[in-house]
RNA sequence: GCCUGGGUAGCUCAGUUGGUAGAGCAGCGGACUGAAAAUCCGCGUGUCGGUGGUUCGACUCCGCCCCCAGGCA
């Protein structure tokens, strides 16, 4: 990357990341682009406080909204977008600013994602199968054959990583601690510059509350009840947004609207506490700037950063 | 004012014949490479309303006081 710069924006749900993205868009006259793994789909805008129409005619907005609930996209599907319109964006000499939520995303950027091929879902399902009828000793017993170190290293009742490490080995022959050994970063190291976004506990838990009162104001349960009207699998990532499955519940009579209400909320707090645990961890050596900091002062950390 | 039932974790409650207390929910800490708003691991956080007494020992028994909910007045 080239001297535009790359700033990448991450801090816990609800902490004002989208306006100060915003904000900062238009100061700098920058491009925002989507690093949450739910506001990529076109169907809950409400739910997944994506920006509003309005915010997004007020500064170029990328990756929002752009899947259908009915598609299943992953780390690698979002990186190889956000590369290539990160290089549209340094083509048009403007900053880029990142902002979202998932760890993930801003991990495979920076840090890297293998290059692991998609694995065919013939060769998900008969592992899905396998794990089924093997049960979880037997199954870490097999994978320990081909992929020791997987093995060991996957926690007890962690079905996803375990299956997705025979999954890798079934389909490329080659193991995924092998593969991600072999992974290097997306951005260049000195090519981009990041903040995570802090908040005491108890405002951010306040403004979830608020949050979660003004998704129901706005039409919340109606988004859901369309969701469910379709009929999906229940499987498919957009189906695991935050409060899908509460609001669900409501419809069918299986929780009331305060409990479905209150299940969101608690739901979407410990998802903030997880956040919060990842960007301590993982994105340790980024400077920290208080959420309610003005746009100026945050573009000041990431320009001397 | 009298009667009855309650006051135990942030909330709702359990606690056998006296041996300093435990569940659910909430909460807290952590892991994290293609589902990541996912998936998973770990942790009871407590003047048992107060105060005297009985006892080697009281959340458990007794007295008094305070508070709450019903009932009678």
């Amino acid at each position: 990357m080239n001297s535009a710069s790359v700033w990448l924006v991450a801090g816990p749900t609800a902490c004002g990341k989208s306006a100060l993205a915003l904000a900062l868009a238009t100061d700098m006259g920058g491009e925002i682009v989507n690093a949450d793994s739910m506001q990529l789909y076109s169907d809950l805008r409400v739910l997944t406080a994506r920006p509003s129409l309005a915010e997004e005619a007020a500064a170029p907005h990328h990756l929002f909204g752009v899947a259908n609930a009915a598609e299943a996209w992953s780390v690698g599907r979002w990186l190889t977008a956000a590369l290539s319109i990160l290089d549209e964006i340094a083509g048009r000499s403007r900053t880029a600013i990142v902002v979202g939520g998932t760890g993930l995303y801003f991990r495979a950027l920076t840090k890297g994602l293998a290059a692991i091929p998609p694995v065919p879902a013939k060769v998900r399902a008969t592992i899905q199968t396998n794990y089924d009828q093997l049960g979880e000793a037997e199954f870490r017993q097999r994978l320990r054959a081909f992929d020791p170190a997987a093995a060991r290293r996957i926690a007890s009742a962690d079905r996803q990583r375990l299956t997705r490490a025979l999954e890798v080995h079934t389909a490329t022959g080659r193991t995924l601690s092998d593969w991600q050994a072999d992974t290097a970063p997306r951005l260049a190291p000195g090519a981009w510059s990041g903040v995570v976004l802090t908040l005491p506990r108890p405002e951010l838990y306040a403004r979830i509350e608020a949050r979660l009162d003004a998704m129901i104001a706005n039409g919340a349960r109606a988004e859901v009840a369309a969701l469910m009207a379709r009929g999906l699998d229940p499987r498919l990532p957009a189906m695991k947004a935050l409060g899908v499955q509460s609001f669900a519940a409501e419809l069918t009579g299986r929780l009331s609207q305060g409990d479905a209400l209150a299940e969101a909320k608690a739901e979407t707090r410990r998802y903030a506490k997880r956040q919060v645990a990842w960007f301590n961890h993982q994105a340790a050596d980024w400077p920290r700037a208080d959420a309610r900091a003005g746009s100026n002062a945050i573009a000041n950390i990431l320009k001397s950063a």
